[in-house]
DNA sequence: TCGTTTTATCGTATTATTACGATGTTTAAT
DNA sequence: ATTAAACATCGTAATAATACGATAAAACGA
């Protein structure tokens, strides 16, 4: 127990899970605002932006990394990050495709 | 350590966060995918549907209703639960409100 | 009333996540 | 060559999430 039974799921429903996860948490949103903020891509002055620790901004970043969302360059002595676009529309028509599944159920509640 | 530091994000930062994580797991992304289908509200026969035991597709099913993003009706000896389409508009909306501030940058790579 | 069905909750084992100090590597500047 | 700055990774402590058996409660039918 404990373990995520993925194997009961469709391949759609374990994406959708997995890049949900990224958003997951308030740090890894702060940072994809971040990016989608200054759009010329930033290394760790989330750091200070944020007020985590550096090894903890790190890991955040490679989770993202890790899902696709971002994209790192080094760039000198520092890394440099940024959205990935391909990857961001790919999330954004996943998620509308459910979002948009959504029933028309005239007025009020549902069931 | 382990604990999340809520208090150096935004309101809005952890809302999402809280949303996305109700949408990180397969089940309950497949939960919501049998209710957004079924329309006509269900209960668990999820149980068969997903193969997973009577009480963890409960607790999937309280974690959804906590966020609110679906909710249940008593009906006779069943629970019948539906999407709650006020909140399924407004997560739609703060997701979309995040992917579509991705700024245009050319062909290919932004960094 | 008695038994059945449906579901919520509790307890708990297992695994995952979060956070950070410490350490090592790489790059640039002096 | 030394020093400093920027990161990634490791190790680890603390907490959260996942899954399920067991149990209890509620509603209906026989």
């Amino acid at each position: 127990m404990g373990l995520t039974k993925t194997d009961l799921f469709t391949k759609e429903q374990n994406e959708l899970a997995n890049l949900a996860k990224a958003f997951a948490h308030p740090a890894r949103v702060a940072i994809l605002q971040y990016l989608l903020a200054s759009n010329k891509c930033i290394n760790s002055d989330l750091v200070h932006e944020l007020g985590l620790a550096q090894a903890t901004i790190s890991q955040h970043l490679r989770e993202l990394k890790n899902v696709g969302l971002i994209q790192g360059n080094i760039e000198g002595v520092s890394m440099s990050y940024c959205i990935n676009p391909e990857k961001w529309q790919k999330v954004q028509q996943l998620f509308n495709g459910m979002f948009d599944k959504i029933q028309d159920c005239g007025s009020g509640e549902c069931c």
